[in-house]
Parts: structure tokens; C-alpha cells; sequence
DNA sequence: GCCAACGTTGGC
DNA sequence: GCCAACGTTGGC
């Protein structure tokens, strides 16, 4: 079981709208590093909601992975700003997983905070300007993690 | 609003 | 295949 790091800006799609609808599909991500991420993914892995463009980032809560594999229907969808229009239906290039609610923590990790305390190997999220929105999390970093944000 | 990081595109 | 231009992400 793998743990990993997602991503999203709250004013679009935040924790909060997730424990509203319990489950999601992680829709629109249009970077192939980051899709290959998500291909690896298994059911039951755990990932840690990171809050993107928030004030102040940070992690949020934690899902897990329910369903991988899946089409990202949003890139066939020409009304959507996810649209593609060299991807089709028999040519599909971007995937997506659906993750389940699992709990918010009673407070917010910081982005400095994970700075002051992991590495970048240890964190690839705490490099500067990264800008990978799914990032794989090494397993004594997620057992640090877990002690942080509930110890 | 600014800017660093970095992926993508297109000319050659 | 190189590289400049451009676009996007996301912290600050």
C-alpha cells in the first residue's frame, strides 16, 4: 500500500467538497508525469489532500484510492476547460482514479511547516516551484507525516 | 501582481 | 534534435 500527495486548489475542488460527495474522480490532470503517477496507483493506496493557491498550502486530509484505470472523461468533452483535442474516444491519453473521503485533520500541516521538517527527497512537494500536482510519498516520510498531523 | 520553475510547441 | 517562445502552476 503506497502513499502519495494530490493536490487541489479549495475554491475549486477542496476538501470540504469531497466529504460532501464522498467520492471522486480526479478529473483533469493534463500533465503526463503526473498521470503516470496515477497509473500506478492501486486500490487502497492512501493520499494526502494537499490544499494548492490556499492561504496558507498545505495538507488537508486524507483519501484513498477506490477505482484505477479509469478514462478521464472530461478530455472528450469539448465544453470543458479539460477538453483535448488530440485525445479520442479510441485514443484516450489521460486516465484518472476515483478517491473516497477518509477523515480532515484537526489542523492544517503547512507547506512551511514541511519545510522546516522534510527534505526534498524526503518531500518532493517542498521544492521550490514544483509544480507536480500528484507526488509519490516515500513510506517513513508518510508515517512522519501521520505522527505530525495526528500526534 | 510578480516571478521562478518547467513542460510544451513549433521553426529550423 | 536543438532551442527560443510561450503557457501554466503555484508560492509569495
Amino acid at each position: 500500500m503506497a502513499h502519495w500527495l494530490m493536490k487541489s486548489e479549495p475554491e475549486v475542488y477542496g476538501i470540504q467538497h469531497l466529504r460532501q460527495e464522498q467520492t471522486t474522480l480526479w478529473d483533469g490532470i493534463r500533465n503526463y508525469q503526473a498521470r503516470n503517477f496515477m497509473r500506478s496507483m492501486a486500490v487502497g493506496d492512501l493520499a494526502f489532500f494537499y490544499h494548492s493557491n490556499a492561504t496558507p498550502p498545505g495538507i488537508v486530509g486524507l483519501m484513498e484510492v477506490v477505482e484505477t484505470g479509469l478514462t478521464d472523461p472530461s478530455q472528450f468533452d469539448p465544453t470543458s476547460s479539460y477538453h483535448d483535442p488530440k485525445s479520442s474516444p479510441a485514443n484516450p491519453r489521460w486516465d484518472c482514479v476515483r478517491l473516497r473521503y477518509l477523515r480532515e485533520f484537526p489542523r492544517l500541516l503547512s507547506l512551511e511547516t514541511l519545510r522546516n521538517t522534510f527534505s526534498v527527497e524526503e518531500l518532493a512537494v517542498v521544492r521550490k516551484g514544483n509544480r507536480l500536482s500528484i507526488l509519490p510519498v516515500p513510506e517513513p516520510t508518510a508515517a512522519r507525516l501521520f505522527c505530525l498531523l495526528e500526534g
